[in-house]
DNA sequence: AGGCAATCTATCCATTGTCAATATAGTCTA
DNA sequence: TAGACTATATTGACAATGGATAGATTGCCT
């Protein structure tokens, strides 16, 4: 597979990176993504639906996510629902996210808990 | 002291989180934050002056972080310079984000771990 | 039966955060 | 003397987000 640069997309805003964490999870459909972040966080994060939408869209656009034709069983299905997963390159740019925040927490941690300056 | 709640405060922009991490450092004048960041990062996160003014000027009204008086030894002063500290509520805030941020990290690395879906 | 909450996708508008560019001005160096 | 570096600051444009709204369906409670 040709190689993906992750890095124009970085940093990842807050959402767009929620969201892709969840779709790492599983594939889900809109308003469950909304709802699987809001349960993981215990309410913090609250995904509104012109942000998640408009994610969606870019996120189809630019290869990171795609819409599935897999429908669960058709008693537990919603018509309304639209499905995406994560493709490659969604996977690859959700672990070099994780990597930039790791490093960035890194640094972080090493300038607050020196004592405070006098 | 009052308590002080961050959580109006987050989830803190980067450009916020690094000005915030750099003067944990120590208090620092404008285009030494710039500097010190790009150093810290490889040079990979450059900090705008637009950007830098902008979140200073918001972060002295917010009792984030406040201008000094003193000066360094004058050989080694510039005039120009204004030197910036934390105040207790910005470090505070430096600190509940960074907690803020390893929780999201601790859920990303959770689902990112799992093995791809089929 | 009637109403209300929840489910689900979607868009509009205003605000905010960021970058690119520009301004100003002094110092230092090739 | 031209360019790079230091240093603070503003303007204009764009991107990301929240608040609000829309519309249609389903399930529950009284």
């Amino acid at each position: 597979m040709a190689t993906f640069d992750p890095t124009p997309y970085q940093p990842l805003t807050p959402a767009m990176f929620q969201v892709l964490v969840s779709l790492a999870d599983g594939e889900k459909h809109g308003y469950g993504i909304i709802k699987e972040v809001a349960r993981r966080t215990d309410g913090e994060v609250r995904l509104r639906t012109a942000t998640l939408y408009t994610v969606i869209k870019r996120f189809v656009d630019a290869d990171l996510i795609e819409e599935t034709d897999e429908r669960p069983d058709p008693a537990l299905d919603d018509e309304r629902r639209r499905y995406y997963r994560l493709t490659d390159r969604g996977w690859a740019l959700a672990e070099a996210e994780a990597a930039r925040l790791e490093e960035v927490l890194r640094q972080a941690r090493a300038h607050l808990s020196r004592p405070r300056r006098a």
